[in-house]
RNA sequence: GCCGCAGUAACUCAGGGGUAGAGUAACUCAUUGGUAAUGAGUAAGCCGGCAGUUCGAAUCUGCCCUGUGGCACCA
């Protein structure tokens, strides 16, 4: 009689079974229609092959392919399909890795002539006949001299690589599909054809092998993959609303900012767009002045020695910009605004009764970022950053990042972004400063986080050269994070460049400083709020609030009225007199984003009334004149009014 | 920086070894109209830059610049 062994299942019921019994056939001992339908098994809450025999007593979960889980296989096993119709298509191609990653996956291969589109529907058509084939997915153990024989005999050099540096404990798995082969962790479902068709060849890409830019470049084929069509389709028009937002498309319709080949990274802010950015920077004065800072302003150029005794030179000279005249010296254009603000805490004698002492500063910071990185206003070479510099004691950071997080949460709840994350990040390899001054500051910073009880991940070694880092992830209005605001406890810099302060007992000591950007970068900021409101900007960063546009050319006059009393409301209005149809007008300025349009006719001239229209919705709404001052203008003050 | 793709009128894009194309915008004229395109006409381009191949290059080749999708980078 064969052993017994007792599985639990999702609802809590028990079963004893044989031992060694395998997930599908568990599945048919339930009912014929679930063996069919079942893809993978989740055993102690880990997805397995469902051939595989259960072998001790488990919680068992039968996964059919419309589960939730099963998504991650389905996509791996779109990865192995594609690499064996790639190598199907193009003999002497050889594979590397390909997992599944969100929305998709993506196989690296090596191949002397990269891909290109124009190859994918040919692999795309290659891989819907693989599944049809219905290859079973066979799972191998091999011993590591065999998998190294096999692909070295094949050519497979990456692989070979990949099994040297298998540890030795670990079993070398081998999935087979039909006469294709590969190394591989595993899990897959039972057969191709469990696959199915919703999935689509994206985009190639060159890719490091091993995400090291010293080792070879591979060719990456991306693609997406879905449990069902419908899946597929709304991705793709998900891709499409991205693509719709997209701040490059929309600043150029809304006339915002341009850039040109002879200012790479650096933009052209047109008088809307610049009007946004005030906008900004006019908020987060005013919300900064009232938290105490005071701003400031240092120089864009500083000489060489300053940045050499910050250890910006020595650290970051291959990312700054310098710049000489007639003297000799070397200028750098400021990569940051920290080394100006010790300078300005530097001046006269500070006391411990003046700590902390907050100095903000719109600083304008220019860095080479590698040309591959520039992308729009997200990733530029010169941006503005709403820094601030907050020197204070070591008894004041938990105090004092404290108050920074509520003040970052707060601004961002303006904005409608509710959804932060915060990432802790720790000492990187290249930085300055002695193990025990990094040991103070982590710590610090680490109770500073325990105060807010705020929720952080852990981003080991991704600190600032000088000191640990908080930074500031935020999430847009379809789903897309992004890393803005920044705080930083240095207890480096302030040494380094000499300041001091003089404390109770009457002896100089050095300050902490503490780095804050909450919006980041203002360019970047802009280009994120464009995305997130698409385009749709709320009344008060409007940079354009209302246009009047006259339907003949008779109200002429009171349409200009009409303007004069909104200008006069603080309310940025503008008329549209031309002689164009009211239809054409209306499509013009909607197109342009303009959040509120006023048409005037006749009847509105002779009743004084106007009828308002507003953006993203095609009824109107007739208004006495008076009334829509006031609805307006109570709508375009910004939240610190 | 690396790999791929792209650069043609102000904008969006088609074309492609033999006089450069469309739509939109601009300009002119007519039209004064009721909430997403009124009609007609006119003008507009060193086809990103530099070399090469060719009788002839916007088109083919090479190099460079810029953008773009990724990778790497992001104090």
């Amino acid at each position: 009689m064969s052993e017994k062994i007792t599985i639990t299942f999702p609802d809590g019921n028990k079963k004893e079974i044989d031992k060694g019994i395998s997930g599908l056939e568990l599945a048919s001992q339930i009912s014929k229609s679930l063996a069919k339908e079942s893809v993978a098994i989740k055993l102690n809450n880990q997805i397995k092959d469902i051939c595989l025999p259960i072998n001790s007593d488990a919680s068992v979960a039968i996964l059919k392919r419309d589960n939730e889980e099963t998504l991650e296989l389905i996509r791996h096993d779109c990865a192995h399909v594609m690499a064996e119709a790639v190598q199907e298509l193009y003999p002497g191609t050889q594979v590397t890795i390909g997992p599944a990653i969100e929305n998709g996956f993506y196989y690296d291969f090596a191949r002397n002539e990269p891909f290109t589109i124009s190859d994918l529907p040919k692999i795309e058509k290659k891989m819907h006949e693989i599944i049809q084939r219905n290859e079973s997915f066979i799972r191998e153990v091999w011993s590591k001299d065999k998998a190294i024989k096999y692909f070295k005999d094949k050519g497979e050099n990456y692989k070979v690589e990949l099994i040297n540096d298998l540890p030795s404990n670990e079993e070398i798995t081998i999935y087979k599909q039909g006469n294709w082969l590969d190394l591989c962790r595993g899990p897959h479902m039972v057969s191709t054809k469990q696959i199915g068709k919703a999935f689509k060849l994206m985009k190639v890409a060159g890719a490091y092998w091993r995400g090291d830019s010293s080792n070879t470049m591979l060719t990456r084929i991306y693609g997406t993959a879905w449990a069902t069509e419908k899946e597929l389709e709304q991705h793709l028009s998900q891709i499409e609303e991205a693509e719709k937002r997209d701040h490059r498309k929309l600043g150029k319709e809304m006339d915002l900012f341009h850039f040109q080949e002879e200012a790479p990274g650096a933009v052209f802010w047109h008088p809307k767009g610049w009007t946004l950015f005030q906008s900004l920077i006019n908020y987060m004065r005013s919300r900064q002045d009232k938290a105490g800072y005071v701003e400031t302003n240092t120089p864009d150029m500083m000489d060489k020695s300053l940045w050499e005794t910050s250890g910006h030179w020595d650290k970051f000279s291959d990312m700054m910009f310098r710049t000489e005249a007639k003297d000799d010296k070397i200028y750098a254009i400021k990569p940051m605004n920290c080394p100006g603000a010790v300078e300005i805490f530097k001046q006269g004698l500070k006391s411990y009764r003046d700590l902390p002492f907050l100095l903000s500063e719109f600083g304008k910071v220019h860095r080479y970022e590698p040309s591959g990185a520039l992308h729009g206003l997200m990733r530029v070479r010169a941006f503005t950053q709403d820094d601030a510099h907050i020197f204070c004691t070591e008894d004041q950071i938990t105090e004092e990042s404290k108050i920074v997080c509520d003040l970052i949460l707060s601004i961002y709840k303006d904005f409608g972004f509710e959804n932060v994350k915060i990432k802790f990040s720790d000492r990187p390899e290249k930085r300055v400063g002695d193990d025990a001054v990094w040991d103070k500051a982590e710590a610090a910073l680490k109770q500073a986080m325990e105060a807010t009880g705020l929720e952080y991940t852990f981003n080991p070694g991704e600190g600032a050269f000088y000191g640990p880092k908080l930074e500031f992830v935020l999430r847009d209005a379809i789903g897309r994070d992004w890393q803005c605001g920044t705080l930083q406890v240095d207890l480096n810099l302030p040494g380094r460049l000499g300041a001091t302060y003089i404390g109770e007992d009457g002896n100089k000591k050095t300050p902490v400083m503490l780095h804050r950007a909450l919006f980041g970068s203002l360019e970047r900021f802009t280009g994120i709020l464009i995305e997130h409101y698409a385009g749709h900007l709320p009344l008060w960063l409007s940079p354009l609030q209302v246009m009047i546009a006259t339907i003949t050319s008779d109200t002429n006059d009171y349409a200009l009225l009409v303007k004069n009393k909104l200008i006069k409301e603080g309310i940025k209005a503008e008329v549209d007199l031309r002689n164009e149809k009211i239809g054409y007008k209306i499509r013009e300025h909607s197109n342009s984003k303009i959040p509120v349009i006023i048409a005037v006719g006749k009847k509105e001239s002779q009743e004084k009334t106007v009828s308002v229209r507003r953006i993203g919705s095609t009824k109107t709404k007739t208004f006495k004149l008076d009334e829509i001052t006031t609805s307006l203008s109570s709508e375009v003050k910004s939240p610190i009014e």
